[in-house]
DNA sequence: TTAGCCTTGACT
DNA sequence: AGTCAAGGCTAA
């Protein structure tokens, strides 16, 4: 079992039912995945096989990787000053939980109807949360869902799983390039062949040559059980979940929520950006720093302390990592920066950060300023970008933006709410989007139906964005929906997992992000819709879009970069045009627009997203039935109305890559009223990346894609499905189960302060805010929704460029280049303030002394700042997402003389990719990281060993109890961390 | 399997 | 009563 599939395909893709698969984690974002694959990554291909089993290794494994582990850590920057800031962060009665716990807030009020509610029966509907990941290079994508638990229980059908695996072959070139992925087709598959293949690929499958038959190939398909399945029963929702479910959803909402008013203010300002980022990483919130000084002070207050406790903290730690790096380099502008590194390992890691981070303007600010400009910066910057990489991308403005903002819109009815949150985020707006999804639907959706809606004119999905928190709210049910779907996870999961939701949940925000909006943020743009909702806080919807448009239009320019990659997509024209749609997109208009998925005729909103009636029927009997379908060629295969049909693999990546929701699915398939699933977390969007060929992709997400993309920057964390082999295939999972699935403690304990990671809304907005200045500004227009539109926007419309691959952009790039590292820095400057936090939180941590803390730190914070920004790229192939929305690609790197640094981080992106790393992997990892006693001077050496050990067998345990068909999968996972110590060193 | 059309049912 | 999104049905 191991693997996947093996099978022989012949088609292109397989399918397998998975059941399992598990999902765990990570619900939503999942990100698809990465299908395409970038090409580098090839070197998974390596490991593809991973599989293998090789035993178990724990133990095996363990070993060296504390070593390794140690060694590299040992590098220890060293800067007292670090540790000076660091123990300053440490002692303090940190708030730092504070923060999260707005989150639950915020749930409540999501929950509200539905949920429990409803039991009545509701509707609610349970949303099933659900993960989709999406590996790329390997290729397989797993979703699982898990219902919520909803309330009713009943029904259900369920079905018994089965998860089909399905392979397609495609063919190989996507990988190649690798943004895009598209590939055409037919033939060349060389994958087949060897491995080569793209990535992922790999093995098993030779058939190949099929497949490709004729274009793309189709392939055939083969089926393989095996692989995945699992159980799957459907479970009905459990009740059980519900109630857990509940809260979790709503942390992210919380997350969200928090941001919101204020954000909704900043945001407008900020614009986007950001957005949404929602990522974690958020570095945005850094720029609170430098907000403080800069701007958006006001908004500021907001933050709970974090912030500001951050900021100072981190500002000392940059300071002397800086110092310490920067020594080496000067900062030179970003430029140059490469890295030389010179440090020792530490400082390569910090080198690499300060790179990313970007030195270069980071210096400057430096000391803690940087974070300002950095800020500044990042707020062009980053509107957006998540994923794309674009970078910034205000806002953007691109048309798209505007459309997204449209989209974002978030549930209607609520809508305002949402809205705000929207803006909050900013970007999110979309994010709200799905998040709020809900919401959604008001928006009309099924031009099908035909009804048709005019309300609205424009529909300014976006703004509703609406807190996260608050989102749902209006809805409640749907929240509570998703909440159960988190819930769910929760049961499993917990919320943790959410907690990126949060992120994500910003996510809506994330949509905000424009960049990654490329894909998904386009999409949303693209979108526009309408509805009429909607509206953003400010407003209205309507105008909002337009608003937005305009200044995203404006954006735009500045933006361009992100766009590059985007624009590749942008083939997908077609799309375009939908998304582009002016401003006030209406329903009608929008639902004229091509289906972004295949470009057939939207027939409504469907999911999350405005798609045809085949691809709504597709990705239900897909999530339902809980199919695994690999594809063969690489994941790349085209998608449109003539090729849908033959690589459900690849189509399915792209629904999800649109934005459609899993938790929009419910699983107890109770039929009519509204449903919840806000979700949103999303991902989605972001991974957007475009899907491929499609490239388009973008399209029209709905509203939500905004969330999608903070989703996204979240962490993709996908979880993987169980086998997976490399292939790169795509294979959906459910996995229901994972909730039930015992996560160890620790483990748990550990997930529940990730959130620390992520940034609040507020902060981002600040963040944003600031950022927004530059750049976006534009958007900022006036009400939030505009803002958040924009910056979706922004992202959209650019859509285009950006990403990585694209020569092109570079020198719009460059432009932005500097900026780019501001942001960088900016970003890392929240990061290490984050990173303080989240280790003041975290259960081993704790009772570490002082001293040793600051050493482990010291030791660390590089390793785990870059894996985060992997962690969360893993739904873009080709691209580091540096925060939110920014993304670099190697191209784009390069220019900054940080080729070598991005191109490990993606070398090693590919590897979590193709391990289809969960979150709660992710987690463990990072605080094995952490942990790792080779840090010099502990004091309590053995302590910290200890508590490395149980952070190891957490993780073990996880890993074994989640993917028992993937034995070897907590060897590889540790055979990991010397890559990222030696990715840090290289700088 | 697909995908068009129909039925549901919360919400307006 | 209308809207709309989700599930169901069923001819291809
Ligand atoms: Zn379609
Ligand atoms: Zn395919």
């Amino acid at each position: 079992m191991n693997d996947t599939m093996d099978t022989t395909l012949t088609g292109s893709s397989v399918s397998v039912n998975n059941p399992l698969h598990h999902s765990p984690p990570a619900p939503h974002w999942g990100a698809p995945g990465g299908g395409v694959g970038s090409p580098r990554f090839n070197n998974s291909h390596h490991q593809q096989h991973s599989q293998t089993p090789t035993g178990s290794s724990a133990a095996f494994v363990s070993g060296k990787t504390k070593s390794s582990m140690t060694a590299v850590t040992s590098s220890a920057v060293g800067g007292d000053a670090l540790a000076n800031t660091v123990m300053e962060q440490l002692r303090p009665p940190d708030t730092g939980g504070s923060d999260s716990v707005g989150h639950s807030s915020v749930a409540s009020s999501s929950i509200p109807s539905c949920n429990k509610g409803d039991s009545s029966g509701c509707g609610s509907r349970r949303p099933p949360t659900s993960s989709v990941v999406t590996a790329s290079s390997g290729a397989v994508t797993v979703i699982s869902v898990q219902h919520g638990g909803t309330c009713k229980p009943a029904a259900d059908k369920v079905q018994p799983d089965d998860g089909k695996t399905i392979k397609y072959y495609q063919s190989c070139n996507g990988s190649v390039v690798s943004g895009q992925g598209v590939v055409q087709s037919t033939g060349k598959c060389d994958l087949s062949g060897g491995n080569t293949g793209v990535g992922g690929m790999t093995m098993p499958i030779e058939d190949e040559e099929d497949d490709v038959s004729g274009s793309d190939g189709e392939v055939s398909k083969i089926d393989f059980t095996g692989v995945n399945l699992r159980t799957k029963k459907k479970r009905v929702v459990g009740s059980e979940d519900s109630q857990d479910g509940f809260d979790e959803p709503e942390r992210p909402m919380s997350w969200e929520g928090e941001l919101s008013d204020a954000e909704m203010s900043i945001v407008t300002g900020a614009c986007l950006n950001s957005k949404q980022d929602h990522e974690e990483t958020s570095m945005e919130g850094v720029q609170i720093c430098g907000v403080n000084n800069s701007s958006s002070p006001s908004h500021r207050e907001d933050n709970k302390h974090p912030l500001k406790f951050g900021e100072s903290v981190v500002d000392k730690v940059l300071e002397h990592v800086r110092s310490k790096q920067l020594h080496h380099h000067p900062q030179a502008g970003p430029t140059n920066n490469i890295l030389p590194q010179n440090s020792t390992t530490a400082s390569d890691l910090p080198l690499l950060v300060d790179k990313l981070l970007g030195n270069g303007g980071c210096y400057n600010t430096t000391p803690s300023h940087s974070p300002v400009l950095q800020q500044r910066h990042m707020g062009h910057h980053l509107k957006h970008s998540h994923h794309s990489g674009n970078q910034a991308v205000p806002p953007t403005p691109s048309p798209d933006s505007a459309i997204h903002s449209a989209y974002s819109y978030s549930s209607p009815a609520q809508s305002p709410v949402t809205s705000r949150h929207g803006s909050s985020h900013g970007l999110p707006s979309s994010g709200f989007s799905s998040p709020y999804t809900p919401s959604l639907s008001r928006n009309n959706s099924d031009a099908s139906q035909y009804g048709g809606s005019q309300h609205s004119s424009c529909y300014s999905y976006s703004s509703v964005s609406v807190s996260p928190t608050q989102f749902s709210p209006t809805h409640s049910p749907i929240q509570s929906r998703h909440m159960h779907g988190h819930g769910a996870v929760g049961a499993g999961f917990p919320s943790p997992v959410m907690p990126r939701g949060p992120d994500f949940g910003s996510g809506p925000g994330n949509a905000g992000s424009p960049l990654h909006m490329m894909a998904g943020g386009a999409i949303y743009g693209s979108v526009s819709v309408p509805r009429p909702g909607i509206v953003n806080v400010g407003g209205n919807g309507d105008e909002c879009l337009q608003q937005e448009t305009a200044a995203a239009d404006a954006n735009d320019e500045r933006e361009g970069i992100l766009d590059e990659k985007m624009s590749s997509l942008a083939a997908d024209l077609v799309q375009h045009s939908a998304l582009a749609a002016p401003p006030g997109i209406s329903r009608q208009q929008l639902i004229n627009s091509p289906c972004p998925i295949c470009g057939d005729k939207i027939s409504g909103f469907h999911y999350g997203i405005f798609s045809c009636e085949s691809c709504k029927g597709f990705f239900k009997r897909t999530v339902q039935n809980r199919k695994n379908y690999v594809c063969l060629r690489g994941s790349s295969c085209p998608v449109t109305i003539a090729t849908r049909k033959k690589c459900p693999a690849c189509r399915f990546e792209k629904c999800l890559k649109m934005g459609m929701k899993l938790e929009a699915i419910r699983e107890d398939r109770t039929r009519g009223g509204r449903s919840t699933y806000q979700c949103s977390y999303t991902l989605p969007a972001s991974l957007v990346a475009a899907p491929g060929s499609d490239t388009s992709s973008h399209k029209l997400l709905a509203p939500s894609g905004d969330p999608q993309v903070k989703l996204e920057a979240p962490d993709v964390g996908v979880v993987a499905g169980s086998s997976g082999n490399g292939n790169g295939g795509t294979v959906p999972v459910n996995s229901r189960h994972l909730d039930k699935l015992a996560i160890p403690q620790l483990l748990q304990e550990i997930m529940d302060v990730e959130h620390l990671w992520h940034y609040n809304d507020q902060e981002m907005q600040k963040m944003t805010a600031h950022g927004g200045s530059n750049s976006s500004s534009s958007s900022s227009s006036s009400s939030s929704s505009s803002s958040s539109s924009s910056s979706s926007s922004s992202s959209s419309s650019s859509s285009t460029s950006s990403n990585g691959s694209n020569g092109n952009g570079n020198s719009e790039a460059s432009s932005n280049n500097s900026d780019f590292l501001s942001n960088l820095c900016n970003i890392a400057d929240h990061r290490l303030y984050r990173l303080v936090k989240w280790c003041k939180s975290l259960p081993l941590f704790k009772n570490i002394s002082i001293d040793d803390q600051i050493s482990l730190l010291i030791n660390a914070w590089c390793e785990l700042l870059l894996f985060s920004c992997c962690f969360r790229s893993m739904s873009t192939p080709g691209e580091i997402r540096v925060s939110l929305g920014k993304s670099i690609s190697l191209a784009q790197a390069r220019d900054l003389g940080l080729g070598a640094c991005i191109e490990r981080m993606l070398n090693f992106t590919e590897h979590l990719r193709r391990l289809r790393v969960d979150k709660y992997e992710y987690v463990a990892m990072k605080v094995i990281v952490l942990l790792t006693s080779d840090a010099s001077d502990l004091r309590e050496a053995e302590k910290v060993r200890a508590s490395q050990e149980k952070a190891l067998q957490a993780l073990q345990h996880y890993t074994l109890a989640h993917y028992p068909e993937i034995p070897s999968k907590f060897g590889e996972l540790l055979l990991r961390i010397p890559e990222l110590q030696r990715t840090c060193q290289v700088g």
